[in-house]
DNA sequence: GTCTATAAGTCGATAGAC
DNA sequence: GTCTATCGACTTATAGAC
């Protein structure tokens, strides 16, 4: 089929401009990359770029997007402290990639006509969701504190994570996955609260 | 003196458009706030407001250290860490400040070139030793378990902070300073590590 | 020294031809 | 699906009035 044919085309074509936009963001980041920067690395216009997503916040979006579904991918079956952990210490090998993620996420969550904001909100409840569950089963197991308020701890280990990035960029000396790992070690071992009578 | 006058109208011109900007951005955030904008609301043109500050990132800059030297001002002599919930406590209550700090720390942080790169770095920095200096205090005084890596938790504590203004921004009923304090609570509590032989 | 007015350039976005 | 052409918003820079 025709239709077939050229649908297929356009997917061909959105995907090599989301590798090749990936390693252009990976060296120089989202600020100081236009729109025209990219159409040149992929040959085309910047018209020509913009048909494929609707404006650069969107293309930037489908950037983080498919980078979420790789880590998610390649993690499949470890423990999501792990992942969680790994995919901490992917990041401070693709400043790029944070430099997009921190830009972005910024930009998304205080602005909820944002293209992104919902991309983001539904991402923090769903990593939230899982921390906190796989912590519910921890503390069922007696591997964790019963005390420990989960969901706020879940909140939190996904705060650090984001906090991390930006003392890295400044940084890139700190390692942001120990600096997770603390507050991780310090929910393991905090000592059962003694109820006061 | 001619020369201590007009001196002295700039630096109150100055300080008056710090103010308008503040207000308006703790109403209309950073995003979709023109120069223009601010502009007109201290009955100044666009170039007129630019000759005081060098650019729009260096006015936005100047309102955040606006911001920080009334909180320290405000503060002067309470203990840091409650200082540090209470600052966190008051952004609550001035969205527009939460995203401005938001947008402005990640643009500055990932662009060394950036006009107020310089400025986070060195508020990081000023920020950890503080913190840390505090709390090696508190382990000498036995307030605070002697393994717990200071340096690393000061890091965090900021980090939390960060990163937590995030998550606010997509649900306000967020409380942010109780998921700081949440961090704080699991180092006091930490129980000592037994060292293995 | 401070401000007005304006010019030039960049960027993202869009309309319409092919 | 890709192009040309153009628009409007923003920023920087500067010439010159006061």
């Amino acid at each position: 089929m025709a239709r077939r044919g050229s649908y297929a085309k356009g997917v061909a074509k959105r995907e090599e401009i989301l590798r090749t936009a990936l390693e252009v963001v990976d060296r120089n980041g989202m600020r100081g990359t236009s729109v025209r920067e990219l159409a040149d690395a992929v040959d085309l216009t910047q018209a020509g770029l913009l048909h494929h997503f609707g404006s650069k916040e969107e293309l930037f979006l489908a950037i983080l997007t498919v980078r979420d579904d790789e880590d998610a991918q390649c993690m499949a079956g470890l423990d999501i402290i792990d992942q969680f952990l790994l995919v901490i210490e992917h990041n401070a090998k693709t400043p790029g990639m944070v430099q997009l993620f921190t830009s972005l996420s910024a930009a998304a969550t205080s602005d909820p006509s944002h293209p992104a904001h919902a991309w983001f909100a539904e991402r923090y409840v769903r990593f939230r969701t899982l921390l906190t569950e796989t912590m519910r089963e921890r503390q069922a197991s007696g591997e964790m504190p019963a005390d420990v308020d989960v969901e706020k701890l879940a909140a939190v280990m996904m705060a650090v994570s984001d906090g991390m990035q930006l003392q890295w960029m400044l940084d890139p000396s700190t390692d942001m996955a120990a600096h997770v790992r603390l507050v991780w070690d310090l929910a393991l071992r905090s000592a059962p609260r003694t109820v006061a009578s």
